[in-house]
RNA sequence: GCGCGCUUAGCUCAGCGGUAGAGCAUCAGUAUCACACACUGGGGGUCACAGGUUCAAAUCCUGUAGCGCGCACCA
């Protein structure tokens, strides 16, 4: 530091080591390293994203942890990159494009045209992001940046998906699925969020029919609904088979109103008859329970909402083209007009809701894409059960991630770690350890997964697919002969392509016929597939990544890709070892992978951690990592959740340039409990700025002594401060590695606080003043040399919250210069994680409890004084002259700090003092401590002050005395508690009697 | 409905069986030669409520209330 300005300035600073880092390829990970492995994948954010506070608290975690991790001496991987976020990012791109007047709906532009707007949209905003954690100081090994539709990564996608759908774990399906209309895409089941919504309860009456079909007049069925608009679509009404009051209704029909349709009513056990009126319109196509009664009761399907939230033209005339939300109050006023509108009453029930785009979900039954989870038990087993304790194994032993064959074992398809017996420790922990229940419930309660989205933007669906009509008749096999062929073709790819024939109506998988001993050309249709129709059809679906055997498909057999793409979390549940080279065994897997820890938010415990630990299982036969940490949500200082629309959720980038990066970090991770959710305040950063300006200060106060690094401690010239600084930072070291072992990083951060500025600051430094300003030149040498122990150990203490600051005060200081290039030479990053002073250091230096409690006592003995000083009114730079009557031999330098931190011109140690009438006085473990005052004594003042000093040791000497009087507290105690209370007892009666002495003697 | 968490100083939180703590805020004072992004001193809490266990409960158990979250869900 050749310049020191006064209040630290982190811009320059923060930018300086950050390039300094990058340059010396400090992030970089290698695989070949002899030294323990450590890895983190980052959870990729969205490519085309804005850091917020969520990404601030979640990275600089992760950051902490890899740079503690290096200082403990392990080889470094923290593997960035993005995700492409389908849904986000093409409704940012699809927006934007409206905006320019490119298009009004994509099909304008058709999907490649709109692909590649998209594409060049990522390679505009894709780096904002990635460039924003560089500013937080994140060491992120950027030379392994991965994207989630890299060529690379989305080869391992496509693989994933040819293996499970040739395991038949991948199935296509007509289902009932969570649609968003706003989106146009289907939705997985947690992508649903339920929100309590105030609506209404329509009571319609539905007239019932004769056996002629006319209405008999006035005789009515009521039935109740949320969804008036649906009526449009129903296809029945269905009552219990047991409720006694409609059996003999069950079999007649019903006139639907508006459409003028008769439905049947049908008994089905799903009703419940003491809700409502008994009576349940059935919506075949619009509920998922009406449409599994309207399968088990052979009902037609009426599709009255398109994909759009748009009334279909089934709906009728009146309806068709109206918003989903019109049509419910059009409906409405027509049954009321024509009397059919029985009531309606204000109701609050749950609806689920779309998390991407908020609108309202519909039901609606297409055909999609399904997962049947892979590895559930091992992944369920891994986790379930985890005890509260420290981190799992976060070594990750050498021996074992650099051990080739075991690795190729487990990848192979062994048996996971998770069965290895009844007594093993699951292989994972959750921290907080309360989220694994969660978790378990989720597993245990698992149902598919459905992953295809009608999107653009993601990785396609690697099925091609052609239908083929067969004629009904079983001796002609021309058509038939036609699955032959084609697989004989396909035969020459057989290792590359999975066949699957469906028959169309059914959805029943009917091939491929091909068998081990030749074509099976029998095809056999069963009665099912024979009845009804003259033709059948059927699917043929090919999956494959083989690009001849697609070549062929396509120019030669007329097949079309599927349109849809994936889930994007289909995507990121591989992060861990897609990231990494899979399905290569590359070095890098082979020595990173499992990672040790996961930095993430609870939100997406199922979206992406369950699913990532299954994937893991699955296909590298191996958990994806040790630890998972569960961050809290970020809120305002108010608990309200971060929101754009709140406006109160500040830019990070803004605090960083105001702050500085460090502080944001520190003030972030200072109030950030674990497992709780984080309430924000700008103060917090003001709060880690403040201390950061605060360190450099201590440095800079250092730098001012002058004098070269002071390595040598002499043992004999160090004073009771000295001890006991060397102590604290002991205590201070001992705790902070503790709390990382437990992921307890603001107890962390609280202890450097503590240890820093109560403790180094506010007593060591100023009493270092002392020997500094009177001490012989190896007193003044021996202060500098603990101060530099002290402080070269705090920087390295501090390092991975303040990663700036402490890398630009280790080289100012010179701490650098003794340390080898490799462990610390170069960078604060790579020097050795401090360690408790053992047993043989505390001996050499004499650091014993004696050295404790004279530091301690002089503690004491200042507030004491200062607090007199002040209840006599003396200015606190006014210099005074104080007398102690010791009870103990005082060493002078003991008795130099006393005076110096009274800010006494004179301090007199004098054993044989007698105070005279009146004069102030207080009473500590040192001694008795006077204050002669010039002029005149104020003997009313003080005998106030006596008495409420008086007042407290009374009433604490008769808490202490209850209990001694207890005699079963006497008698069942613990020893050492009775003692101690003893003690306490004895103290505060030795106090009260000093007291009542100094008050008698004032007079009355 | 089921489950989880929280309730301690004005605020944010720590403490999780033996003298109620921290930071911020507040009040009073201080330009003293590391730092006013600072220093010094002070005030402030019957630890949500009610029972129980114990010599001893903020801390353990049971229940109640309030707040928050997750899952499920009958129109």
């Amino acid at each position: 530091m050749s310049e020191i300005p006064k209040a630290y300035e982190p811009q320059a600073v923060e930018e300086k080591w950050y390039q300094f880092w990058l340059d010396q390829k400090c992030f970089v990970a290698n695989p070949a390293s002899p030294k323990p492995a450590y890895s983190i994948v980052i959870p990729p954010p969205n490519v085309t994203g804005m850091l917020h506070m969520g990404h601030v608290l979640n990275n600089t975690i992760q950051d902490i942890l890899a740079r503690k991790a290096r200082m403990d001496g392990k080889e470094v991987l923290w593997l960035p990159g993005t995700d492409h976020a389908g849904i986000a990012t093409q409704a940012v791109v699809e927006k934007a494009l409206r905006k320019q007047g490119v298009m009004k709906h994509r099909d304008d532009l058709g999907r490649e045209k709109f692909l590649e707007h998209v594409w060049a949209w990522k390679e505009k905003h894709g780096g904002i992001i990635i460039q924003q954690l560089k500013k937080l100081g994140c060491s992120c090994d950027w030379t392994r940046e991965r994207f989630t539709m890299d060529p690379d990564y989305s080869r391992c996608v496509q693989k994933v998906f040819v293996e499970l759908y040739k395991k038949g774990l991948i199935y296509r399906g007509k289902r009932m699925v969570n649609w968003d209309p706003a989106a146009r895409t289907a939705l997985s089941d947690e992508e649903v969020e339920m929100t309590e919504t105030k609506g209404h309860l329509w009571h319609l009456k539905y007239p019932m029919l004769d056996d002629a079909g006319q209405p008999i007049p006035d005789q009515f069925v009521i039935v109740a609904t949320t969804r008036p608009e649906t009526m449009l679509g129903d296809e029945a009404v269905a009552v219990n088979p047991k409720d006694e009051r409609y059996t003999k209704l069950v079999g007649t029909k019903v006139l639907l109103p508006l459409q003028n349709k008769h439905i049947p009513i049908i008994a089905d056990d799903f009703v419940d008859p003491k809700f409502g009126t008994g009576c349940v319109k059935v919506t075949p196509a619009h509920d998922p329970n009406d449409y599994a009664m309207a399968t088990r009761h052979s009902l037609p399907l009426t599709v009255v909402i398109g994909p759009d939230g748009k009334m279909t033209g089934e709906a009728g005339g009146g309806f068709a083209g109206l918003d989903r939300a019109e049509a419910r109050k059009v409906v409405v006023e027509h049954l009321e007009k024509l009397g059919l509108l029985l009531k309606f009453e204000d109701y609050v029930h749950n609806v689920g809701h779309s998390q991407r785009s908020h609108v309202p979900i519909e039901p609606y039954l297409s055909e999609q894409w399904f997962l049947k989870y892979p590895s559930v038990e091992a992944a369920t087993a891994c986790v379930v059960g985890s005890a509260r304790g420290p981190r799992a194994d976060s070594g990750g032993p050498p021996e074992s991630s650099s051990d080739q064959s075991s690795l190729e074992e487990r990848a192979s398809g062994g048996p996971p770690a998770a069965a290895a017996g009844p007594a093993a420790l699951p292989p994972m922990r959750f921290h907080p350890e309360r989220w694994s229940k969660t978790y378990a419930h989720w597993m245990t309660n698992l149902r598919d997964w459905c992953i295809s989205r009608q999107l653009w933007w993601g990785h396609r669906i690697p099925v091609w697919h052609k239908r083929l009509t067969v004629p009904n008749r079983p001796e002609n096999h021309s058509k038939v002969w036609w699955f032959s062929e084609t697989e004989r073709a396909l035969d020459e790819y057989r290792n590359n392509v999975v066949v699957r024939i469906v028959h169309t109506a059914s959805g029943r998988i009917v091939g491929p016929f091909k068998t081990k001993e030749g074509m099976d050309n029998n095809l056999e249709l069963n009665e099912e597939m024979d009845a009804g129709k003259p033709e059948h059809e059927f699917d043929v679906f090919v999956c494959t990544v083989d690009e001849p055997a697609v070549k062929y498909l396509v120019e030669e057999e007329g097949f079309t890709q599927d349109p849809d793409v994936l889930d994007t979390w289909f995507s990121s549940w591989l992060w861990p070892f897609a990231t990494m080279g899979w399905p290569e065994q590359t070095p890098t897997l082979r020595k990173f992978y499992p990672t040790t820890d996961l930095v993430t938010g609870p939100d997406i415990i199922f979206f992406w951690v369950a699913r990532m630990i299954m994937a893991g299982y699955e296909f590298m036969g191996d958990l994806p990592f040790r630890n998972v940490y569960f961050t809290g949500i970020i809120r305002d200082k108010l608990g309200r959740k971060m929101s754009k629309s709140l406006g109160n959720s500040p830019d990070p980038l803004e605090l960083i340039a105001k702050y500085g990066a460090d502080a944001l970090r520190f003030g972030t991770m200072r109030s950030a409990p674990l497992g709780q959710d984080v309430l924000f305040d700008e103060k917090d950063v003001e709060l880690g700025r403040n201390f950061c300006n605060k360190l450099w200060n201590a440095c800079r106060f250092r730098q001012m002594q002058g004098g070269e690094v002071q390595g040598e401690i002499n043992s004999a010239l160090l004073t009771s401060d000295d001890k006991w600084m060397l102590l604290r930072l002991d205590a201070a070291i001992r705790e902070i590695s503790t709390a990382f072992a437990e992921y307890r990083f603001n107890e962390a951060t609280q202890a450097l606080y503590r240890v820093f500025w109560s403790e180094f600051c506010d007593w060591y430094l100023e009493a270092a003043k002392a020997p500094m300003q009177s001490g012989t030149s190896a007193q003044k040498a021996n202060t500098l040399a603990v101060l530099d122990f002290v402080l070269s150990h705090m920087l390295r203490l501090f390092h991975p919250f303040l990663p700036h600051i402490t890398e630009e005060l280790w080289h100012g200081m010179g701490y650098s210069a003794d340390m080898p290039e490799k462990q610390g030479g170069k960078t604060i990053m790579f020097a050795p994680w401090p360690k408790p002073l053992d047993q043989d250091f505390r001996d050499h230096y004499g650091l014993n409890d004696r050295a404790l409690a004279i530091a301690e006592a002089k503690q004491e003995l200042v507030i004491q004084g200062r607090n007199l000083r002040r209840e006599k009114n003396i200015p606190a730079n006014k210099r005074v002259k104080f007398i102690l009557k010791p009870a103990d031999p005082v060493a002078p330098h003991d008795q130099a700090v006393l005076q110096l931190l009274l800010n006494a011109d004179v301090f007199d140690v004098d054993p044989y003092f007698q105070g005279p009438k009146g004069m102030p006085s207080v009473h500590v473990k040192l001694g008795e401590l006077f204050l002669p005052l010039e002029g005149l004594i104020d003997a009313a003042a003080e005998r106030a002050r006596l008495t409420k000093e008086l007042e407290k040791a009374n009433a604490e000497t008769a808490k202490v005395e209850q209990k001694l009087n207890n005699p079963s507290f006497v008698q069942k105690v613990p020893p050492a508690v009775l003692e101690e209370h003893q003690k306490r007892r004895a103290e505060w009666q030795a106090k009260r009697e000093l007291i009542q002495k100094a008050l008698a003697a004032l007079g009355s």
